[in-house]
DNA sequence: TATATTTAAGACCAAATACTCTTAAATAAA
DNA sequence: TTTATTTAAGAGTATTTGGTCTTAAATATA
């Protein structure tokens, strides 16, 4: 697995509250979204912290509060989702797991999984939140577990 | 990470196997591949068998005991390695872990995923332990953990 | 045939990841 | 100001993966 289950588990969070943020403003309560998007909610809530402590969601306890994202959807990409939850380590990992190993002298497969980790960076960094809830909205796509929120 | 630390260690041992019996040809002895690999005698004793069972290897018990390869290095594929020890869910597996899910209702980055995938497989699907031995041997490439194997 | 060597098999242990539970702190609203 | 609600923090548990160790079986060779 790519990235690791707190990290899809974050991605799919993360556009839910940009998602409810485009309609109601306000802050998201992480106990309906994890019945939403059937994640345990202590866990998400947990996972959500890492996102709220690496300054892209803000937080309020109490009645009425929940999670927010801190930048307009525009202005947040799934690669800055993932680099604070798994770290950078998942475009820079080398495929066979070779310690110190780099171009200098690389392994039959370096450049090839070079460009494919190059193309992955890519398609999380050219991915906002806006962007991505646009394009679900319009093509009606999914991004929770089996059953998707009712509406 | 995409592969198993098992599954690394399998396709680094079979390369030198195919290398090892280029030369010499017999049976490449696990206890001196360790040494040489710097991998653990038992966990690699463990991968072993299961691309032995698979049919990609062939074993002898006893003295001048060892591995080989079932096949000719050119019938066998670094994909043929990985599909043994971590099988095809490496390459069918949705990147942001959704049951079900499918080309049908995808989410918003599954074709690029898709296409991520496709080339992971290709790169495997097209590169032979033959040929990667050959291209080894002749870039000085490296295929073992820190010391690379001493001549 | 006896012995040393080597893989096979599987029990066992360790570390990392995934997930749960409890308690505390903040805050909105009654 | 009291209470209910909600996130924060961190301890605790379960599962998976990675790795070790022991014993058995096979076989070459002395
Ligand atoms: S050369 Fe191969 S082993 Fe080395 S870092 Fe690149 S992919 Fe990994
Ligand atoms: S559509 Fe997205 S979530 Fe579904 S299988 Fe493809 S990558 Fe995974």
């Amino acid at each position: 697995m790519v990235l690791s289950k707190a990290c899809t588990y974050g991605i799919l969070a993360s556009l839910y509250v940009a998602r409810e943020s485009s309609r109601s403003n306000g802050y998201v309560s992480i106990g309906k979204m994890s019945e939403k998007l059937h994640i345990s909610f202590h866990f998400l809530t947990k996972i959500l912290q890492e996102l709220t402590s690496a300054g892209l969601l803000t937080s309020m306890k109490g009645p009425k509060g929940g999670v927010a994202l801190k930048r307009d959807a525009g202005k947040i990409t799934l690669l800055d989702i993932i680099i604070a939850i798994d770290g950078m380590k998942v475009f820079t990992e080398c495929l066979l797991g070779m310690p110190g190993c780099g171009t200098e002298k690389p392994c039959p497969v370096h450049d090839e999984w070079a460009e494919i980790r190059e193309d992955l960076y890519e398609t999380f960094r050219s991915k906002t939140l806006g962007e991505t809830v646009q394009k679900i909205e319009e093509l009606d796509l999914r991004f929770a577990l089996p059953e998707l929120f009712d509406r």
